[in-house]
RNA sequence: GGCCAGGUAGCUCAGCUGGUAGCAGCGUUCGCCUGAAAAGUGAAAGGUCGCCGGUUCGACCCCGGCCCUGGCCA
């Protein structure tokens, strides 16, 4: 049994698309089930912001992984692998092919790679956080520097992130490597399609789904969340829209405003998504505005076993 | 019609009382990325300084005219 991934670039019409998939594949007698690979479609109650397939949209095909955090909560890539490995072997166990479906470019790698997490110490974690606020970036990477040369060599100073992320790797492993590692899979026959469109079309999608995303009530669902302690959460409060919406909430800038920023951090982060497709050349990509039939794309797959 | 402010990078602006402009913000393009990743971070490209003429060795900055934008007064 193969592992299909489907991704492609917000707004490309991946779940339509996977949800097609499987009713087909169903139809033909070879069950499917989506496993989601997205960051924020794990969280309940972030719905309209974060375009997730509604029940009647999943169309009876079982979706792994979608709700299973509260707002409040931290999502993690390594938590994410350990349950979408599950999931994924669960439906390879009752002979159902898994679509993994996301546009989470890291949490895919690090579901279908040879991929591993070192490990994390809250304690270790937060005196480095205190640290870089009192100190700067710069003071800690200049520890990072002597402690391990070749790993301070891969980050950049000003990147507060990567740098507490590798001081406290050291802490605890005594090293650290700065750099991904090789594409290859961790998993059998597996299949990467992605959805393709030109910039124009992609863009001018974009601006559509925010547009809609307005009118469908999000402010609403973000004051709705709010009370629920989306500030709190550390992830959930950065997910594109429900991060601008806050800010008007919280009177830094204008509705108007919110949406537009809404709008240009998701170009960018569509831009992003982007970049680290093209670099993994295993992808086979077909035009998402001219799709092949769930038939063909089957094809297509098989084709790349 | 008169007065005032202004026309500099795709957008918003900074600048120099004359030596062919700013590590500017946003956007764009490209890169990095291992427990926050819809996050974090680096680099690059991009300008006939509204138009025409004058002064000057030399003007984006001075002078004249014109065009355009916003505001005020009639």
């Amino acid at each position: 049994m193969p592992t299909l991934a489907l991704l492609g670039p917000t707004a490309s019409g991946k779940s339509s698309l996977a949800v097609r998939l499987a009713l087909h594949l169903r139809e033909n007698g070879r069950p499917a089930e989506i496993v989601n690979a997205d960051s924020m479609l794990v969280y309940r109650g972030m719905d309209i912001g974060t375009a997730k397939p509604t029940p009647e949209e999943r169309a009876g095909v079982p979706h792994h992984l979608i709700d299973i955090l509260d707002v409040r909560e931290t999502a993690t890539v390594a938590d994410f692998q350990r349950l979408a490995r599950a999931a994924i072997a669960s439906c390879r166990e009752r002979d159902v092919l898994p679509v993994v479906v996301g546009g989470s470019a890291l949490y895919l790698r690090a579901i279908l790679d040879e991929f591993t997490f070192p490990g994390t110490d809250p304690e270790v974690r937060a005196a480095l956080e205190a640290e870089v606020a009192a100190v700067g970036s710069a003071a800690l990477y200049e520890r990072l520097s002597q402690l391990a040369p070749e790993a301070a060599a891969g980050i950049e100073p000003m990147n507060a992130r990567r740098v507490v992320r590798a001081l406290e790797v050291i802490a605890l492993t005594g090293s650290y490597r700065s750099s991904l590692p090789e594409h290859r899979y961790a998993l059998p026959d597996v299949v990467q399609v992605g959805l393709s469109l030109d910039r124009a079309t992609m863009d001018a999608r974009i601006d559509a789904r925010v547009a809609d995303m307005w009118r469908r009530g999000l402010v609403a669902e973000v004051e709705g969340l709010a009370e629920r302690g989306l500030r709190e959460g550390r992830t959930a409060s950065r997910a594109l829209g429900y991060q601008q919406v806050l800010a008007y909430l919280d009177g830094t800038c204008t509705e108007e405003q919110a949406r537009s920023d809404t709008a240009v951090g998701t170009r960018r982060f569509a831009r992003k998504q982007l970049g680290w497709w093209r670099r993994d050349p295993r992808i086979t990509w077909v035009d998402a505005l001219d799709l092949p039939s769930p038939a063909d794309l089957i094809a297509v797959s098989e084709s790349r076993l």
